[in-house]
DNA sequence: AATGAATGAGTGTTCATTCAT
DNA sequence: CATGAATGAACACTCATTCAT
């Protein structure tokens, strides 16, 4: 009812906690699905099976609920930085590997949102749906890691080298093109460039 | 109602062309600007100064002005993509690093397109303002010089990963951004981490 | 499903009297604040602290508070109105800016449903929130007094022109305004000229 | 179409001119017919036979195309106002009956901005549609003609109550209501209640 | 070849009212 | 008695596209 601040605490009852929760997931999947600007509140209301008027109750726009989305994703993404592994030393290989796997998990859940998010042009306006802070964090932290095993790389670009081509690398080779590589392959090929591109010779 | 297909050849005359070509011209400003959805025709035409009905006289809606501009980049990409240098041999540092350079130039000029042009939701749509096709044919080059490189590699995964991450990264980059890096320094650490990432230790 | 007739009777105990006392202390702030239209149940039910689903429980909707409200008014009106008193004779002027003072003090405390009672475009709606009907009979109290001390004039007009004229200075000179007259200047300037105005040269 | 200043002078065309024209017209019936927030801008465009876009075209909102409504009354408001005529000497009654008609027949035309206009509440968003600065003007002149005549008055406040009068008295006294009385009748009584009410006795 | 004007389907958002607990 | 949650009909406004000159 027009409350205040809808997305807000408001301490919510197990019933709105869900409901809330149904218009989250619904707005991914449909973000995913059609993107953005092409996403209708009516879209994200029809696959949470509720109403216009409830949407209203849990956020107050559209972009809103965007924002909340981005948010899981944000901590999501900045708890995976931390845990870019050493690429150095014995066993680099698998670690980068199975990084780069939770990071392709990551990007199949949420893999709409990062890239709306990612889009520079919708980031502008006020500051963008959300704002570059998040991504600027990951890449801190990742160039945090490179520094220490290649001094003489400028490490904040090569951080976001590497980031740009896992992430785009992962969500252009996923998809329903039946010519899509496997997604081992894409993994392996990912960790091997990216140890050799950032270790040098 | 004017001829049935605006946008094609129809042997314009000087000033018709002249039109035409502030249309494009604008259309390419407005969505580096905007971006596809956010542009509106009446910026693009406010910035080619002309009117709405003029718009409609060379192009049959916003998306094939789009189309337009984006067989333009298609056309400079394949050729450039002709170009990628062998990664192997004595002076390919130079070599790389005076490819990306170019690659960077052209996304300075054409980086709104190419990035709506990439953005896979924008592309589904009835195939996407201009569909994958392009990006497919960069790829296939690029794949077909690194395969002769590094023969142990999936070279068609390979060539995306390389890709992606010049672009993106180039794209992140540049801007208005004060903190912005050094354009040298950005081709350098490219060219690095693409050089060994390919070639390997 | 409550009962059938929200606003009527039913015997409330306690604790429902004190509710709905409540929420018509809102409701005439709120009116005050906002005007009728614009304000929403929602700031009703915030006002009294109260639930969306209580107010539905003591009135049947946004109107029929309203109503509630005016029909308070229309009482205290109507008692006024015949305590209007003789404008001939020795002390009228007294009698005159102490009738007005109690006006005022009505105006100050029911000014807003005044208003919107008084508006004509709300008061057609299914003949208004409530119709005019009550200030009719404020009226013809009036012109009863004035019937007899001005026998030459039309005494309906001119009651409705001296309730007019009382009303609305009464209310355009109150409020935080700092310029605003006092309101002794007010009530002696009024006083003078409907005594005058009535009784002529 | 999105013109950046729809109201806005932009050199109309003839055709221009008469649409924006006749919406005027229309905003005018409207909001008379069903007051500010009541009138749908669907009724607006309905009664102007045109289409949504094309009111936009012309005003920015439904609050702009009450504001230039509400100019025209004020500007002619303004002139009338400077029109107010000496109340002492000989003919001084004739002068007042005719100011007082024309007064009303303003009200004819306008009456529906004039009463949204007067509205403290409307006037209060954000300085309301309009602002209460015009009535200010036209109580101003008012009020230096009453000075001249009736020193002893508190001449901005007697203005505000006579122009009150006339104002609601006429406007109370008009409408489709059989009983309503003759417009005659109203204008010899407020003229004689106005000169003898602030001349005394 | 060009232009100002017109159109109307589409979309986000509000808010009075009803329901379930 | 009371409340939080849900609903959906309205409504304002936008913008790609077409028309008339």
């Amino acid at each position: 009812m027009a409350a205040d601040d809808p997305a807000n605490g408001r301490a919510l009852r197990p019933r709105g906690q869900r409901t809330r929760q149904r218009l989250l997931e619904a707005g991914a999947a449909v973000f995913a699905e059609r993107g953005y600007h092409t996403a209708r509140v009516d879209d994200v209301v029809r696959a949470a099976s509720t109403s216009h008027g409830t949407f209203y109750l849990y956020f107050a726009n559209k972009e809103e609920l965007f924002r909340a989305l981005a948010d899981e994703v944000a901590t999501a993404m900045t708890a995976l930085a931390d845990e870019f592994p050493d690429l150095a030393g014995p066993g680099a290989d698998d670690r980068l590997r199975a990084w780069i796997t939770r990071f392709a998990e990551l990007t199949d859940r949420s893999g709409a949102v990062l890239r709306v998010w990612a889009d520079p042009v919708a980031a502008e306006a006020e500051s963008g749906p959300v704002g570059a802070g998040p991504t600027a964090t990951v890449t801190d932290r990742i160039a945090a890691r490179i520094a220490t095993v290649a001094p003489d790389l400028d490490a904040h670009v090569a951080a976001i080298a590497v980031l740009a081509m896992i992430e785009r690398t992962v969500s252009l080779t996923t998809g329903p093109d039946p010519a899509a590589p496997d997604r081992a392959v894409v993994v392996d090929t990912l960790a091997r460039t990216v140890r050799f591109g950032v270790l040098g010779g």
